[in-house]
DNA sequence: CGGTACGTAACAAGCGTTCGGTATGTAAGG
DNA sequence: CCTTACATACCGAACGCTTGTTACGTACCG
């Protein structure tokens, strides 16, 4: 076959595909070079023609993990504040097949990265990245007076990230109890109660 | 050496700890029989004695996970209501290196227990058993009127799981950037938070 | 021809598992 | 009491298999 232009890309989108499928389906503790080879039916020593050794493919595919976090379709932004917030945390949920798929992938991955300093930091990154964007919005929402003046944006951040990041690890192990509108609903009351707490330091509480 | 009278369970006592050890540091994805073997310093075919295939060590290795978390030392349970629920949340928070090392496990089995049907429902009947076990002390909060009138004692009992689990993995990952004061405030936070929420169904809001 | 893109086949290492073999202890029989 | 028999606990080595990796051969292109 004749070495095309850009037919090396395409065969990595290819290997991509039958990496990811491997991940969906048995997770990173599963992935093994001749599972994804014969996923897209070919040998194992054309895999290492373009990834090395298998240390680089583990690289690509969390790689791809996060490239396809970061492109995977996202709901319109309504507005700014808690709102913006409420669009982000949705679409961390795990409410289609692809999102459930991504986010297995995910939390398969902590066990890699528990295992190996250079993954467990690079995951430590993701989160104070992931804790970063949100917290522009908490802040607007502060402003706003959707949130109390005492708040902590940094703090209301890894707060949010944690109940959307737990109530995604139990809905996927339990879909059956935690269909789409259980979940929408469990983010809406927490950030309803948020937005109606009191602040931190004693200030009055509007309730009890 | 004599078959003394519980010897055999103090063997295998032994092997709890060496697979515990192999477990903490490089989790379920790196766990061998050598690795076990050698970490108590005796043979591969010794082990086979005590478990007779590598499915019932890592079954058995779910139970110690299961045991020790039960049986973890314990802060006392205050009184009824919200404040019960703080200590069981604490309780659950890598505060110390043992907590830590459970909590490690935990996130560790969960490729395990993705790519496994089986290990998943285990897994699904777990939180729905934590879930069950905090559920009454919230509906005991409620009638204190520590919550809203309004609150569903289930729904919130899978908030508050999802909150401490989400932390748990943050904190994890970034330990540095989640000491033990800062996972504690960002609990009471939380429980604040919920306490001052409005009901869900249109109750009359107090902010905003 | 030379170089790229593979397939085929083999490699060493590591895995879970199996199989004698060797102590050591208990139980039975004369 | 001594001997024989048998079970237990364990080791060491090996088995067969899978793993990641490498070497070599081939087809096709410019």
């Amino acid at each position: 076959m004749p070495p095309a232009p850009g037919d090396r890309d395409a065969r990595r989108e290819d290997v991509s595909e039958a990496v990811w499928l491997a991940l969906a389906e048995k997770g990173f503790g599963g992935l093994t070079l001749r599972a994804v080879a014969s996923a897209m039916g070919v040998s194992t020593g054309m895999l290492m023609h373009y990834f090395p050794t298998k240390r680089a493919l583990i690289a690509h595919a969390l790689d791809l993990l996060e490239k396809r976090t970061a492109e995977r379709p996202r709901r319109e932004r309504p507005a700014e504040g808690l709102a913006t917030v409420r669009a982000m945390l949705l679409d961390i949920l795990p409410l289609t097949p692809d999102d459930t798929a991504r986010n297995r992938i995910w939390v398969s991955s902590w066990d890699l990265a528990l295992a190996d300093d250079g993954l467990a930091s690079d995951q430590a990154g993701r989160y104070t990245r992931l804790r970063s964007t949100i917290r522009p919005h908490l802040e607007a929402a502060r402003g706003l007076g959707e949130l109390p003046a005492g708040a902590d944006p940094e703090r209301l951040a890894a707060g949010a990230v944690a109940f959307v990041h737990g109530l995604v690890v139990q809905a996927l192990f339990d879909p059956g109890r935690f269909p789409e509108d259980v979940q929408v609903s469990m983010v809406d009351d927490f950030l309803a109660s948020i937005s109606a707490a009191r602040g931190p330091a004693g200030a009055p509480r509007t309730t009890l």
